[in-house]
DNA sequence: TGCTCAAAGGCAAACGTTGTCCTAAACTGG
DNA sequence: CCAGTTTAGGACAACGTTTGCCTTTGAGCA
């Protein structure tokens, strides 16, 4: 099933078979040739054989690009399995496919492989990607690949990306605590990258508006992991007067620092409250059930890709187009781990996930998916 | 940097360069000339054109599929994130690449599409592939695709498989509950899926065994969701006798029980005990930390891409070799939502998780990643 | 009739490889 | 010194496309 096998049958050349299943040059050919080439082409279940193609445009194929660092925090968890659905979703629905790939260090040795043709994707998107500097960023300028950065927060302006507001997130969260009469609000830290960095910033934020004076005591270091959760929260106890809440920079911290709480004898939310980010899943079963920023994470992967995706196709990739930054909003989810309001029963958790993209539409020229 | 370029500066044919960057016909090329050549190509940072080759060899490139069925419980969940990071690992560790790709509905079509040469892979990862008439599976052997089901439970006799003890998984879950005294054991149920009824099978063999009647209005079923649980479990409280125990076929389904379990205010494990399977990461942070059977699904991708990039490169992807069936295996790990045995604290979960693979050897030819 | 012109389509080169078949030179033995 | 063999390498035809340019055909027009 190549152009030539089609070509032979119609009885044309191979270059009006490729006008014809490309829809190039249409008034090149005839409507009735263009009828029985399609015609032909269907039946035999003609798909453009991508190597050749690609060989030949010089263009890549239609796929996508995923760059994941290795990092347990977003390589095996709830925000993984949620941004890869959204990605994974947007490109089926366009018909386009997804090439992950993980890096575990980001040295400008590792993108330039990840990124060199080798792979061969049109455009990548960049997880948690860290700073201006970011060598994956640099890489990606260098080739001219197109790129969107999810979390980045901006880090870099010269690089179209979509975020969520994690400053509001976190100012938003410290100012419950604030608005249920706390004034020693402790704050439990994620990694070095920078949507911590800005949750802390809307932490010291709302402090500061209220009036409350900052004690860098009660600011203590995470890992975005249970593990750090706990241990940070067990720094926090030894110190007094203990904080009387804690804003921890993701929902694992914020469920270990529970659990430490917990076992060090203290009641939640009547000791000590708590809330956390992201809205995992499973906020809502433990107990207290968690009151966290909800952060689109699912929607935020869609996006990404579909932002990607959009620039592919308006073939602005090459040359700098005007640099689109995408932000979604996030919103407390209060239960019960503050106190003050106690939630009735399980609310729904669901993340507006997209109606289902309907399935590559029935198509009079199936092998046409969307090309990069 | 193509091997024409190379070839121009060494001053030889390109037919050389590429015997020298395939390391093919060492004999045909004096050492001083490989030397030379090498040389060259490394400064060049030459990297072969996968499309050329492809297209050239018929060979897809080295990339392998992952077929991910469009459920939300596998799709979006703990189960995803880990079997992704160990299909991902292991790739990464061979330097192949992944492309992954949704499915919507299995209708031979779908597969077709996905599966034609299109997208282009050398093997594929089929997961939650279901029973033996999988359109999926068919594709593959019409299409002489090597492919590697996870978690199909041998449906298919004829095709490689990871799978895990589940049947041995439910026995052991139902055993212990038996062992602690229980009678009334009732089970909550998954999906249609064959892990499914696997361990509804180990349920029934410990029942038997153990001469205790089933009382098939204790199986109820389920939908491997929180929601599905909680649904499971009203309806078992509102028969009578209530079971005393519940294992349920995932952990989501038993958070789920529990939750609605203790809203109808029974106490967990007193008044009703409860084991799931999985042993996702949060099962040891619901309250009470969740008795379950550890799967070790980050190992069962590890494993298959393994498995299947073996396959590839003993090329015995187009003739069938011996079908290869892996088994892991379960393990009961005791928490606190049985009673009978209290854990003290929380317990290592760590998931066996390979060393981390040495990222791409220092290598002497950059460009070669393993061809598949 | 001779001319131009548009419509419809063919030809062939190129993309970067791989592999088969060829050849020139150097070496071997007699 | 010559036939035969090895060694080291070159030429070239694919693989399936795309595309710029050329050719054929028939119609329109003076």
């Amino acid at each position: 099933m190549s152009l030539r096998e089609i070509a032979d049958i119609a009885g044309v050349s191979v270059s009006t078979v490729s006008r014809v299943v490309n829809d190039k040059h249409r008034d090149k050919v005839s409507d009735e040739t263009r009828a029985r080439i399609l015609e032909i082409a269907r039946s035999l279940r003609y798909r453009p054989n991508p190597q050749a193609v690609s060989l030949k445009t010089g263009r890549p194929s239609n796929t996508l690009g995923v760059l994941i660092p290795y990092f347990s925090h977003v390589f095996r968890s709830f925000y993984w399995s949620e941004i890869s659905s959204g990605v994974l979703d947007a490109a089926y629905s366009h018909g386009v496919g997804v090439n992950m790939m993980v890096y575990r260090d980001d040295s400008e040795e590792t993108f330039r492989e990840l990124l060199s043709t080798y792979r061969n994707v049109s455009g990548v998107i960049l997880l948690a990607v860290n700073g201006h500097a970011s060598p994956a960023v640099e890489q990606c300028r260098n080739g001219m690949l197109p790129c969107v950065a999810v979390n980045s927060n901006g880090a870099d302006p010269n690089v179209h990306s979509v975020d969520c507001d994690n400053r509001a997130g976190g100012y938003n969260a410290t100012r419950h605590l604030i608005k249920l009469g706390h004034t020693r609000i402790a704050h439990i830290g994620g990694r070095d990258f920078s949507d911590a960095h800005e949750r802390l910033k809307g932490y010291r934020d709302a402090l500061e508006e209220a009036g409350i004076p900052i004690d860098e005591r009660l600011i203590v270091g995470g890992n975005f992991e249970e593990t750090g959760g706990r241990e940070a929260m067990r720094t926090l106890l030894s110190g007094s007067p203990r904080p009387s809440a804690v804003f921890a920079a993701n929902d694992d911290s914020a469920i270990g620092a529970m659990s430490a709480a917990k076992r060090a004898g203290l009641r939640i939310p009547d000791d000590l409250a708590v809330v956390g980010f992201d809205d995992i899943s499973v906020a809502q079963y433990v107990e207290p059930a968690l009151t966290t920023v909800h952060q689109p994470i699912y929607r935020m992967g869609y996006r990404a890709a579909e932002m990607l995706i959009g620039r592919l196709q308006a073939n602005e990739g090459r040359n700098g187009a005007a640099i689109a930054r995408d932000i979604v909003h996030t919103r407390l989810v209060i239960r019960e781990s503050c106190g003050g309001r106690r939630a009735n029963g399980h609310e729904d958790m669901s993340i507006a996930r997209p109606a289902d993209p309907a399935p590559l539409s029935g198509e009079e020229t199936p092998w046409k998916s969307q090309r990069l």
